[in-house]
Order: structure tokens, then C-alpha cells, then sequence
DNA sequence: TATTATGTTTACCAACTAGTCAACTATAAG
DNA sequence: CTTATAGTTGACTAGTTGGTAAACATAATA
């Protein structure tokens, strides 16, 4: 009963874009409400506050990204390793409309809210600690595909491996960030096939 | 003539302290004043502007950064490899302590300013590139070295090779900080040597 | 010691912040 | 058609924001 609206998907959508593209305390309350067409009274009847806001608009993130980049890379028959490059390449696609659009790469919108709010924030930090495990989760299952397969060495930890892929697609957007160069991702990105060598090969080859 | 004091300098190291805990949008220009003991008006005796002070600040926390970390390693007889993992491993010593103290895994103050700022403050960013810049000359020259000392392959890219390894420090930092884990400094920084790898050597090593 | 550049202090401002609240309105369901 | 419910509105705080201006204090130098 009462009425319905869309007030609520309108400022989720506001606030992964205007905080995307700036910062969570670079954006205010009034400006989310007048990018959504509504009134501050409604924001408040939605939401406790703006931390809330924030908070349920990291999951839209997260699924969204999840739809749209990985579940159609990870799920389907690319071989397993080629599903990085798929992603870089994707991931530069999207930096590249948001510099055409914005002036400005806006690099990983969680990884963003991730620097700024992890030391102030705690229920924010966990959230996204808890958005990168699963991320980290997809790599883990492509690298044991790939050890099966035979193209990585039996004795590379996926877990960790996963991690440090993470950590440096995250770096990759920082650098196009700051850089201001989409360009950089796709550079950078052919880095990742590296980082998922093991070490015992590592050692193996200094002897040629 | 005139008076002199230390008004300054004080700004200076509160705002390292404070926007590095925090962000540039969390913390004020009174908080500066009050962590320095300053007043306002002096405030804007030193500085047009908190983002003039925050620009001053960058350097100052670059030259430490230089003169603390990179310099004592960099320039010493270290084998040109083993530098890295000195670097790492003071960087997990650093944070480990600032979790000690403040309960947070603060991560890398530049690489924080960078993604708060780079698009909402071009000179800032400007800033922060030059200083990726030169960072990553530090790497280049130690890469150059181990090619030349025959540990590194001769077809790897110094330039961006030194790129990658910034981007993924900086991707290993953003982890820890999310995790709020100093100890993922260590475990996922081994992992900068893979970087430094050569494409032909990865090659060739698949046919094992 | 007087001068003067330099640094300090106080009080101030307009704009903005997140958040509140009570009156109001539309509508889905009985 | 009524009513309970859900959503909307605009006016309102109380506190903070970055920044200003002018009076005042101090110490290095000539």
C-alpha cells in the first residue's frame, strides 16, 4: 500500500556517478538530491544518512560489476588466461568513454572509496574488504583452471595469486588515474600474465 | 628583519599527519590549525589556500619519502635485486607501526592524495605524476642495472617494467590499507619480482 | 634604539554541511 | 470509496566550512 517511486534507485545511481567521479566528502547531501530531482526530505525518508547512502550504493557497484565485466568474462569459454586480457581491455574501454565524457579518468570506483574510507570508516572498510574477497575469488577459480590445464606450474598458490593480481589491477587504475591515461591500463595490464608465474619457475629460468 | 617561527613547518607536518590518516576532504583547515597550535589568521599568512598547503605538503612528504626510504636503499651496494624486497620490507615496517599506533593501515599518502584528487584538482594531479615520475626512475635504474649485471633478461622494457612494479607497490599498499593488514605488505610484495620478468623468458619457460 | 618587515591574534563572514520535522499528497489494497 | 501506508515537500536547525581583515606584537637589522 501507499504510493511507489524510484527516488531510491535515482540517488543510488547519483551517487555512484557524482562520487565516482569525485569523492565521497567532495559531494554533498544537497548535490545528490538536486543531480536526482529530489528533495532532501526524501533522501532522509530513504536513507539515515549519507554513509548509508554510500553503503547500499558499493553493493550496486559491486553487482553491477559484476554483471556487466565479470560473470560474462569468468562464466564463459575463453581460455582461462586470456580472461585477464578480456578484462584489461574492457577495463580501458570504460576509462576511456569516462575521460571522453568526464575530461577525466575516474579509475575504480571501489578501490577509490577503498583509499579514502577504509581509516574512517570501519562498517565501510569491511564492506569492501569483503567485495574484494570475492573479487579475488574469481581470479583464484581461473588460476586452478589454469594450473589443471597445465598452463601455470602446479606449485603456484592461487590464493595469494589472486590477491596479487587484484592489487595490481587496483595499482594499474591508480596509475591511469593519476596519469590522467587510459592508455596506461592496457599498457600496464599486460604485467598481469607475470605476476601469476610461480616462483619455482622463476628460479628455474635464471639458469638458462 | 622581521620575526621568524616555525608556524610553517608545524602546517606542513600536521597536514602530512592528518590528511595522511584521513583525506584532504576530512580534515579542515581549523583542525590543521588546532593539531599545530595555530591560529586561522596565521593559517593564511603562510598558505592562500588549504590546497597551497597541501601542494607544500606533497613535496615535503616526497623529500622524506627520498630521503628516508629511497636514497638509504637505492644508493647503497645492495645487490640491485635485493633492493626491492628492502624497500618492501620497510614499507611493512612503516605501516606496521602506524597500525600500532593509530589502528590503521594508512597505506601510501601519495597514492591516497592521487585517487582522492586527481580529478577534482588538475595542478595536484599534475603534481602527484611528476612524482610517479621520478619514483619510477628510481626502479628504472636499479632494472637497467640488473640487466647489465645479466640477472635480468636483456629484452626487458626498463621504463615500463618500472612503471608496473610502482603501480603494483601502490596496488600492494591500497590492499593493505583495505585489509587493514600490514602483514599483505609482505606476503604480496614477494610477488614484485614476477614483474620484473621479461615476456621472452615467460615464453620460453611455457615450454618446460 | 628606532625602523620595518614579519608573524600573531581576534573577530568576523557568507556559504554550506548533514540532518530534522511536521504538514501534505498520492495510491495500493481492502 | 475509504483508509492505511508510503512517499513528497519546504522550511528549519545547529554546527562547520574555507577564507578575510585589521589591529597588534616581536625581533632582526640599519
Amino acid at each position: 500500500m501507499g504510493r511507489t517511486s524510484t527516488t531510491k534507485e535515482k540517488l543510488i545511481t547519483s551517487a555512484i556517478e557524482l562520487i565516482g567521479n569525485r569523492s565521497y566528502n567532495a559531494v554533498g547531501v544537497q548535490e545528490l538530491c538536486d543531480h536526482s530531482g529530489v528533495k532532501k526530505g526524501s533522501f532522509y525518508h530513504f536513507f539515515p544518512s549519507k554513509r548509508d547512502l554510500t553503503l547500499e550504493a558499493l553493493d550496486t557497484m559491486w553487482s553491477n560489476f559484476k554483471e556487466q565485466m565479470l560473470d560474462p568474462i569468468f562464466n564463459s569459454d575463453i581460455p582461462a588466461f586470456d580472461k585477464f586480457t578480456v578484462l584489461i581491455n574492457k577495463s580501458y574501454e570504460n576509462q576511456a568513454d569516462a575521460k571522453d565524457c568526464t575530461g577525466c579518468v575516474t579509475g575504480c570506483g571501489i578501490g577509490n572509496l577503498a583509499l579514502e574510507l577504509s581509516t574512517q570508516d570501519e562498517i565501510i572498510r569491511q564492506k569492501i574488504e569483503q567485495i574484494f574477497e570475492e573479487w579475488a575469488q574469481y581470479f583464484e577459480d581461473v588460476i586452478v583452471d589454469a594450473i589443471n590445464e597445465g598452463g601455470l606450474s602446479i606449485d603456484t598458490d592461487p590464493r595469494s595469486t589472486a590477491q596479487a593480481v587484484l592489487a595490481y589491477m587496483e595499482g594499474v587504475s591508480l596509475m591511469g588515474k593519476t596519469f590522467n591515461d587510459p592508455t596506461m591500463i592496457t599498457r600496464l595490464g599486460e604485467g598481469i600474465s607475470k605476476i601469476c608465474i610461480s616462483k619455482r619457475k622463476m628460479a628455474l629460468e635464471e639458469n638458462m
